[in-house]
DNA sequence: TTAAAGAGTACCGATTTAGTCCTATTGGGA
DNA sequence: TCCCAATAGGACTAAATCGGTACTCTTTAA
């Protein structure tokens, strides 16, 4: 129902696997080799990472990305900014300043800053941290595999 | 940073709209002309709120739609579900069985079903009748215009 | 019986997204 | 000091998705 993009995947993906030991550096082909990622798109993903202040690179050899911050301090929802970029929901609520023509449109599609803001909380509760426990050590929610909803 | 399709966006503007006088029955050429939704973009949103017995339709002449059920009691996610589908967050929570050959990894992945039970809630607990307050009689959300984000 | 309405399906076209490649820059070590 | 390993950045291509359109069938009231 909302879908996130491939790279956002990826991009927890990664992380939290350079979460399991933090401030450790980790190069771009060993990330890409050990999270079964192409290894040109996880370079792509990894440069989205650092530029967003979420990774530290470190050129020249020996170089490689270690985590910027803890991983309890990193939450999902910056992961998915700094990949996706601030998506907006709906073109009317996209800072852009025209007018959809019919007014009183416009003004009913604000309330969807309050779902926006609702998703943005939830998004912002889960830390990378949460995301590297393994499942099973995970709270147990609800196994329904033919959800998968969002 | 998510996207919501404009298909979505186009049946919350209709339903909202048809939320006005409950009970009233409109045509496909009317709610498009009322909401600035293309005909035949606004009939296949229809059919498919339909389908989902959001709406009850009414064929032949004098025909129409309207709303199968209170606007309080339809919620958002629904009505982004009936337009957008189950669309799982990531391939391996998509009810798939392949593993991704990084066992672990998979595990991992199991962790994005806290989000997206928290993204459900959020979007479950919006009802078509919030939607449908205008603006400005809506409880103040801070209005900071360029944030835009989910 | 006819016209007005929705139901269903199949199909393009355009946009977006994922993925690839090339070049520049940086830094460590021999 | 030179070379190699590694990231930075951007341009480009291919593919998947989504928005939109068209056509035919069914239903129903006048």
């Amino acid at each position: 129902m909302i879908r996130l993009s491939k790279l956002a995947d990826y991009a927890v993906v990664m992380l939290s696997y350079m979460a399991a030991r933090e401030g450790e550096v980790y190069t771009t082909a060993r990330l890409a080799e050990r999270t079964a990622v192409p290894e040109p798109t996880a370079a792509k993903v990894l440069k989205l990472l650092a530029r967003s202040a979420l990774l530290e690179s470190q050129r020249g050899s020996n170089g490689g990305y270690g985590l910027a911050r803890p991983a309890a301090d990193i939450t999902v929802a910056e992961i998915i900014v700094a990949v996706d970029g601030p998506i907006a929901l709906t073109a009317c609520v996209e800072g852009s300043s025209e007018h959809c023509g019919v007014e009183q449109l416009c003004s009913m599609r604000g309330n969807w800053n309050r779902v926006n803001r609702a998703i943005r909380d939830a998004l912002e509760d889960v830390t990378l941290a949460d995301m590297a426990v393994p499942f099973a050590a995970a709270p147990v929610l609800e196994r329904r595999p033919e959800q998968g909803l969002v």
